[in-house]
DNA sequence: TTGACAAATGCACAACTGTTCACCTATTCA
DNA sequence: TGAATAGGTGAACAGTTGTGCATTTGTCAA
């Protein structure tokens, strides 16, 4: 279900170490870094799996600046005896849930101060470690975002940071909040597009502002 | 009331930008990032900050190394963010994801050990105090939970406790396991039902086998 | 006035860091 | 057999990045 390719045995441990490695040292490694965990005699040897992970979709850098990574971490856990030894299973985010977002037309956030907490761990929610303390969760008003599996009254807990193009997005359209699918081709001006025929595009009249970026949904049965 | 030190107006911003810089790229600013970002002439400007805030405590740094941080922020955010938090909502509770659990056809559980961890607080999932420790996620495989809005892939949250008549249930069904809804009418065999039309009814030829009752789905985007 | 400190400019340097080129071994697969 | 791929060595290069020195301005308190 993922795009991600298979990775080899090799890639699977450099990836490892890159993410706990940020997650020990609060940033990423460098390439020489990774140089000495696996003691190779060249920068080359991590060059080469960089950029097989690159090309894979596993991660993503910056050409040219240090320490830029970004982790794209397919859904599902890999190997099933990786996680026999959770070290960082227990590391926790911690979300405060701040009022209803329309999944419907735009509206205003209603609440102001937090009204709740939800707690996720980062495994399973996908989160990057960057954006954790600032991640929070909103409740869904609406059905425009039915086609993408998202209900009146679910929680999506939303990661404040850049969007790309097809992520579903807490945006600040025209000064009024909504959550729907952002639509960012290159050479246009980006929109918001619901996951419902029965709702329109929203083309942004001024300005469009990308609050977070929706990483999951919770809904209680 | 804190070990850190004053902090001046300036240093507060940057402080904040380096901050949200994380936030939203998942890495470190270089000190030309934030020398860019407030008009600076030269990255002096920049050290000359870093330094005072690294002299009172606010960040640390790894010296000579790139976009190498550490913010040390008061662990507690604002006093009056966190009344306005129920007190209760930080209670959380640690649920071990076993494995998959079949949506489509029952299945035996596939995995022995816990696959990870799965943390929600017990006021948004609803969970009983009384049994909230035994509680854990399965994951769900097949389509026949469609129409309750659940989906492959998801993440069930599972209460053991007696089920009662339209729960959504893991269930032991003649040996295999299986997530479903229960129909429990008087004087009538109990047997589940799939949300979803092309899935039959499965009455238990042998014996059926609550093992929970479903509380919450949480689903990656 | 003097001193201390915050804030900023300008420039140069050295270390850190990503990147490339050439070359090598081993395995898989058609 | 030949091509493709994973994995690796070695050396060199260039851009990024942190850092130091010298200098200026303004504020505030002793």
């Amino acid at each position: 279900m993922y795009t991600m390719k298979e990775l080899t045995t090799r890639q699977i441990e450099i990836l490892d170490f890159i993410t706990n490695y940020e997650w020990r040292h609060g940033f990423w490694p460098s390439i020489r870094n990774i140089q000495m965990e696996f003691d190779y005699k060249s920068t080359n040897a991590v060059m080469g799996h960089l950029r097989a992970l690159e090309r894979k979709g596993a991660i993503e850098r910056i050409p040219g600046q240090a320490r830029t990574f970004r982790i794209n971490r397919p859904d599902k856990p890999q190997a099933s005896f990786e996680s026999e030894i959770p070290e960082n299973a227990s590391e926790v985010v911690e979300i405060p849930v701040y009022g209803a977002i329309a999944a419907g037309y735009p509206d205003r956030v209603e609440s102001s101060g937090a009204v709740g907490k939800l707690q996720v761990d980062i495994q399973n929610a996908g989160f990057t470690n960057a954006s954790r303390k600032q991640s929070f969760a909103l409740e869904v008003r609406g059905d425009s975002m039915v086609d993408a599996q998202i209900y009146d009254g679910d929680r999506v807990i939303i990661e404040p940071r850049e969007a790309r193009d097809g992520d579903i997005v807490a945006a600040l359209i025209d000064g009024e909040v909504t959550l729907k699918r952002l639509i960012q081709k290159a050479g246009e001006p980006p929109y918001l597009k619901a996951e419902n025929k029965n709702y329109p595009d929203l083309h942004p009249l001024n300005n469009l502002e990308i609050q977070g970026v929706a990483k999951a949904v919770v809904r209680a049965l």
